[in-house]
DNA sequence: CATATTCCCCATAATGTTAGTCGACAATAT
DNA sequence: ATATTGTCGACTAACATTATGGGGAATATG
């Protein structure tokens, strides 16, 4: 039920760059050193990322990578299953990566392991990068008429 | 976030365990046909459960094995855990498994994992081996009183 | 144009995990 | 005794993960 190290990479770096205020072009090289990941990896990971339309980028000094469409459109679920494959913890579940099973009519697992796909693609699939940034937002800045931690 | 192989015969082995009514010795060999397990690999497996306190054995003809606790006092969670680990997917929000992260502080993505995690948990720590046996009786067998499917 | 910067694509290596298989042995029932 | 069944440890083949590296293409700047 684990998330791979680059998933947690990839959803990182989404979150940093939908962090950044200025339309402009963000280079791997610095998501890297502000995230701690090796930028040659990362490089795999956002060219992924790219051809799935999640990103655009641009060669050249000044260029790198941008969203490619406004953070509050990006679910974590769309780029965990791009990195990761399906959230159901077995195919015969999953909705997108549905794979038939030969118990499945007499299966008394199933209908239990459906509910707990259901479960976390209700979450994973309804939370945007916009939802966590706010959350970043929150937890990073003390918000104002606030004088201090509780 | 997909459950190994391992782990899914785990519980198909001990829900056909469970769903069996005398309360005798079952081998394992019986078992694994019956599941389609390999029969070597199922050995492991059921080694694992016993240490673990789920399963009991004896040696011998008319030996084997049985579960050591009341179907409804064995969790599927617990079975997962013992064979899969942690059901979080990152290790930072886990219970049972907590390990400390440095971006832990600041990190935007830790508390949906926390939900996630407590979703799965939600489901898998409350649903029992005896709960799933009454499903897989209400699947196979057409309740008394029906006349057929609906 | 020359140059520096940055992304693009392919290959490959190091390591770890999964899903078994095997052989020899110990316990038990008849 | 012998057949049956579990116990234990080692081993392996295949695959996945987590990278690293080389060589190129696109682009901005002077």
């Amino acid at each position: 039920m684990k998330l791979s190290r680059k998933c947690d990479y990839a959803l990182r770096a989404l979150v940093r760059m939908a962090m950044q205020q200025e339309p402009g072009y963000q280079n791997i090289a610095a998501i890297a050193r502000q995230e701690d990941i090796p930028a040659r990896y990362l490089e795999q990971i956002f060219l992924t990322l790219k051809n799935a339309g999640i990103l655009s980028s641009k060669a050249g000094p000044g260029g790198g990578y941008r969203l490619c469409k406004a953070a509050g459109e990006i679910s974590l679920g769309q780029v965990i299953r791009l990195i990761d494959g399906p959230v159901a913890p077995v195919r015969c579940v999953s909705r997108t990566a549905y794979e038939k099973c030969p118990h499945e009519a007499t299966c008394a697992l199933r209908p239990i392991m459906k509910d707990v796909r259901d479960a976390i693609a209700g979450i994973l699939d309804s939370i945007t990068l916009e939802d966590a940034c706010k959350r970043a937002e929150d937890i990073m800045e003390i918000p104002p008429g606030r004088v201090g931690p509780a």
